[in-house]
RNA sequence: GGUCUCGUGGCCGAGCGGCUAGGCAGAGGUCUGCAAAACCUUCCACAGCGGUUCGAAUCCGCUCGAGACCUCCA
């Protein structure tokens, strides 16, 4: 590698030298959805962030292990009302029912925007007594204390003896006082600020197991701190999650490991921004919101037309994860160029031959494509490289011309051609939609020989015949493109 | 009200004190039977006002504006 990767630590607001607590090792955990709705497109963002940050740190050897989980108990809503519970209502399911169709469905999606699955997805009702043992364990250290079959989690002991909470979102207890809201439960707590790490059910509700205080169900921060310490350990190297977890999730997350072990769970925190509509934050009950499947077919008021899952992931990825995204129509419409424009110079790079001379562009290509891992190695800035792999771009189209003006020799050639693969492919995950099948198929044979018909009328300047051709296919939504040496085509 | 981000050319977005990314759109050109596509070249910036500095989009202060979090949320 050329740099040392450099990551931002939300944790110290800072950004780090990447140092893997066990060499070679990376230890990674991502918050995921909570299954009771279809997958927000917010979330796409997030989890298409971390799955290239994974891409990536696996391209650059490490060994990692991934752990998404998914939230299917747990979180309470302002009337108290579990989560799922309220899905199951609604949908006259089974609470495991509801979870059960999200969760394929928010499957179905990433897989859509060609993400890989996590090494480990844990699921927080698979994982009730490891939930338990670590409510003894934070009472048993005394910071937490029992009300009315409830157990909370005692922020100002904490506070005192830790000097540990509010560090990650920079708040401080005394302000946090000041909030404090008629929520339900309030009075059993001691301080505001505290919350609960296990709910005692009411009668109604469904989703419910044993424990030493009532019969109940974990507090929706304690999932991740359990799942996290089961499966990584006490420490390992990378928490992730989208910005709006910062506070009160990742802050109490630290509280409960801390708590219950003495140790900070992560050494890097990494966040990734907002995704805006039109500049603001999506709301439904503001009607500002946009699925992924209304983005895929263009059924909404906020777009003109389609956009293909690769235009709108390429979109994502031309912004720092770490920036808020405003996804605008015109916005989308520039990135489906772009992503467009990229994958016909990947096609375009698989056909170049190596020049016999002297390669008079190599120390050009050469400093570029080190440049893309500059670029990565910074805070996996998938924007920078990018901008990098499309000044590539323009050289791949010079060298594609078969001019006299630029050359490349065999060994950068190579050198190229593996780096922009692996990384458009193996790292940022963009497959190419507009190829054609591929292995031969029915489709790509029926072409080659329309196209081949074409060309014999064109020869013959028969042009009524290859304007029929040309605009029935078009009819087709399949784009015939006449260049120098002979057509191609590609579904538009 | 509190905590914190951010304001870059027509649009989206990099930039982390000197070497003025990149994409889209616009303009010019190449190619072409025509068209499309593709390709090449190119114009247009740093919210405002002060300050620090030999030098600032980049650091500091203020003003204006936007957004996030503080409550379920990626």
């Amino acid at each position: 590698m050329n740099h040392q990767l450099t990551v931002y630590n939300s944790l110290t607001r800072e950004k780090q030298v990447f140092t893997p607590i066990h060499e070679g090792f990376v230890g990674m955990y991502v918050c995921g959805p909570t299954v009771y709705n279809d997958v927000h497109l917010g979330n796409c963002r997030t989890f298409v962030s971390f799955d290239v940050i994974y891409r990536y740190l696996k391209h650059l050897g490490f060994k990692v292990r991934y752990i998404r989980n998914i939230t299917d108990v747990g979180h309470l809503l302002d009337d108290g009302e579990d989560r799922m519970l309220k899905g199951a209502k609604a949908d006259q399911l089974e609470p495991m029912e509801v979870a059960q169709k999200y969760t394929l469905g928010f499957h179905q999606m990433m897989q859509i925007f060609n993400t890989l699955p996590p090494s480990i997805e844990p699921r927080a009702t698979g994982h009730i007594p490891e939930q338990i043992e670590m409510v003894e364990a934070i009472m048993k250290n005394g910071y937490g204390y029992e009300a009315n079959g409830s157990v909370y989690f005692d922020t100002l002991a904490f506070a005192e003896k830790t000097g540990e909470y509010g560090k990650l979102s920079g708040r401080v207890i005394d302000e946090l006082m000041a909030e404090s809201r008629t929520l339900k439960n309030q009075d059993e707590k001691k301080h505001p600020s505290d919350f609960a790490i296990w709910m005692k059910a009411a009668p109604e509700h469904i989703m419910k197991w044993n424990s030493p205080w009532s019969v109940g169900f974990p507090g929706w921060h304690l999932e991740c701190s359990a799942m996290s310490t089961k499966y990584l350990g006490k420490e390992f190297d990378i928490h992730g999650g989208g910005n709006d977890l910062k506070f009160p999730h990742h802050e109490n997350e630290i509280a409960q490991n801390v708590g219950s072990c003495g140790c900070q769970p992560a050494k890097y925190w990494l966040h990734t921004n907002m995704l805006l509509l039109n500049g603001k934050k999506m709301s439904k009950s503001d009607g500002n919101t946009i699925s992924p499947t209304e983005l895929f077919t263009g059924d909404s008021v906020h777009i003109t037309k389609a956009y293909s899952p690769m235009a709108v992931k390429f979109f994502m990825l031309q912004c720092h994860y770490r920036s808020t995204l405003d996804l605008t129509d015109e916005a989308l419409q520039a990135a489906e160029k772009g992503y467009k424009r990229l994958m016909e110079a990947l096609r375009k790079l698989k056909k170049l031959e190596a020049s016999t001379a002297v390669g008079s562009m190599d120390t050009e290509i050469d400093a570029l494509v080190d440049g893309i891992y500059t670029d990565m190695n910074d805070d996996f800035s998938t924007p920078k490289a990018l901008g990098t792999i499309f000044e590539l771009v323009t050289k791949i189209n010079i060298l594609s011309d078969g001019g006299t003006e630029g050359q490349v020799s065999a060994a950068v050639l190579g050198k190229l051609q593996t780096t922009l693969n692996t990384m458009i492919g193996d790292v940022f995950g963009l497959a190419d939609e507009g190829e054609g099948d591929g292995q031969g198929s029915a489709v790509n044979g029926l072409m080659e020989l329309i196209l081949d018909l074409r060309q014999a009328a064109r020869t013959n300047k028969d042009w009524p015949t290859s304007d029929k051709i040309r605009d029935g296919l078009a009819s087709l939504k399949i784009q015939v493109k006449d260049g120098k040496e002979g057509s191609s085509w590609s579904f538009q």
